[in-house]
DNA sequence: CTGTTAGCGCGTTCAA
DNA sequence: TTGAACGCGCTAACAG
């Protein structure tokens, strides 16, 4: 009992025209009489016809959307505002070009699942080292990919900041406050997806850069108090709690801003004075809590991406490999002289 | 030179079986031999074969895809905490489906047109009434819809909380403190998308509200001083600042927590003694600035919206069209006694 | 310039 | 296990 679809036959038969002349009376009203035209859209109006956009796009070889695969599941990378941020970046320009832009979740808890169903032009990812399964379905899909903050020693389009030299700066002021009992709170070593052995990630590059840091004054990771949390308060929170059961650092450095909120939490309910350094740069931290921080902004590296996936898409050859945006120190009032 | 994308027909040639045997072996392996699947899957794999999603799909008559029209430009909604969560509560559910979530920006700045090419199984819209153009489209294509915050006189899917309820008891607790020269800031009348004259819209609904409440205190709207603010902090403090200029309420009202939010920084920045109310409950307002405010929850505005959609793409004629979902008041410290 | 015929895109599935 | 039709619109090639 299903209302059939009206099609394209359904105007061809009413008016008396062919299929042709109706798909021509849509895309190229130019191509045949005006008479024609308005016979054909008069009857598609009467018979509440539409093209439908699926096959339109099959027979085209297109599909209009953007894909942005998430790293984990909804719950903890959509709650994420820094990727809320880079999403918003994406959109922004998808909306330029006319595209719409489709949020993947893992499929049965697989990225790899949920890439090889994925009905997009092309796909960016966000903060883990591609690995070969997810390589090799694209190849063979012939589908375009951008990564932010990926691992840079492949062959993939990648958009980042400098981590390592922006991990520096982080440090280097820290020090430079006089700290010396620092607690170091990275991000998981996995932090998004388990890397490939040799991929140079994220936390690999920013821990590169903490050394340097420490080296100029003649320190090296052993001297600091080490851990690491996920993205979020709460994780930041619960790690604080360790360290400070068993250390008593004068300074916090994370690997996000997420973190770091909830070390601050931590901090003032026991109203202690300890300093603590974020990184990213959300709005949360850096407008509301003061947060110093690295400023990285989530929707350039949304912006930049999805220009870079629309060069490929378009055919462009020449797109750079690397692209790299834009970081700063972000002073706020976290960050005191050591005592 | 374009590399041509391996086929289901190549398979079937390179293997000597069917193209039939070939969708088998993918599909129902039990319906061919052992033999047959392991040697297709062998092949597959030499030649880097992967069935197109697209065109499975097309075959198929869906898009494994639920779609979030957005009522305004991407830098407008997309940016607008609230509606962030409700895009989270949205895509936890699609991830439970198998699904994809696909953002949809206006097309050439229509909406409707954003409708008429969306690939998707369902639409979810947020905020407006739904004008008859974009119902025909909906009608034409047979796509369903869910309304968050619709409108409710039509016979259209709405997921909302009792508005006028929620406004009257907002409005109640001002009046409670003793307030009586208060400022009200609304949403604007086409708050998302010029309404249908008639519709019975967010913004009205809460009037209503706000009604019974001043009538309780022998009060009516031209008690009130009335003003309109899109929901960002940007044009809450601008109206702020205007009403400021010749009035000046005890307590500023508002529609949105993000205009409360800017409306609180122009009270700060004036050191003033002014309650502010604000509406929504996001996280910034909330936590941050421990704004009073009425507290509905977007992601469950999402989750629940999600919940029906896909019922109602699975045919499931006895949805109900209606769903209410609870609101609060959160009590916060932005609410003082007046004096 | 107008309009048509026929075949394509790529899997799925019915009838044999 | 398979040939052929199907879903729906696009378009090259061709005829008047």
């Amino acid at each position: 009992m299903k209302a059939k679809r009206i099609t394209i036959q359904d105007i061809a038969q009413r008016t008396g025209y062919s299929k042709t002349a109706v798909s021509f009376a849509f895309n190229s009203p130019s191509r045949i009489s005006k008479e024609a035209v308005e016979k054909i859209l008069q009857a598609a109006k009467e018979m509440d016809y539409i093209p439908d956009p699926m096959a339109r796009n099959f027979s085209l070889g297109r599909h209009m959307s953007l894909g942005f695969l998430l790293p984990q599941r909804v719950e903890y990378s959509l709650h994420n505002p820094y990727i809320q941020s880079v999403i918003y970046g994406i959109a922004g320009i998808c909306q330029e070009h006319g595209y719409m832009l489709t949020i993947i979740p893992p499929l049965h808890s697989s990225v790899t699942e949920a890439a090889k169903n994925a009905t997009v032009d092309g796909l960016i990812t966000l903060g883990f080292a591609i690995d070969r399964n997810i390589k090799s379905i694209l190849r063979r899909r012939k589908l375009p990919l951008v990564s932010i903050d990926g691992s840079g020693d492949e062959e993939i389009h990648t958009v980042s900041i400098d981590d390592e030299a922006a991990a520096e700066l982080q440090l280097e002021k820290v020090l430079e406050k006089g700290h010396r009992r620092i607690a170091m709170i990275a991000l998981p070593d996995d932090a998004y997806l388990k890397p490939d052995e040799a991929a140079d990630t994220v936390v690999k590059k920013r821990k590169r850069g903490y050394a340097k840091a420490l080296a100029r004054y003649s320190m090296t990771f052993s001297d600091l108090i080490t851990d690491a949390a996920a993205a979020t308060a709460e994780e930041g929170a619960v790690v604080a709690e360790r360290i400070l059961e068993k250390a008593s650092p004068t300074c916090f450095v994370t690997m996000s801003d997420a973190a770091a909120l909830g070390v601050l939490s931590v901090i003032e309910k026991r109203n202690a004075d300890i300093s603590v350094v974020g990184f990213d740069g959300i709005e949360e931290g850096v407008f509301q809590s003061k947060l110093t921080t690295i400023l990285q902004s989530g929707k350039e590296k949304g912006v930049r991406s999805a220009e870079v996936l629309f060069r490929l898409i378009e055919g462009d050859e020449k797109t750079p490999l690397r692209t790299l945006i834009p970081y700063s120190f972000c002073d706020g009032t976290t960050l005191k002289e050591a005592k």
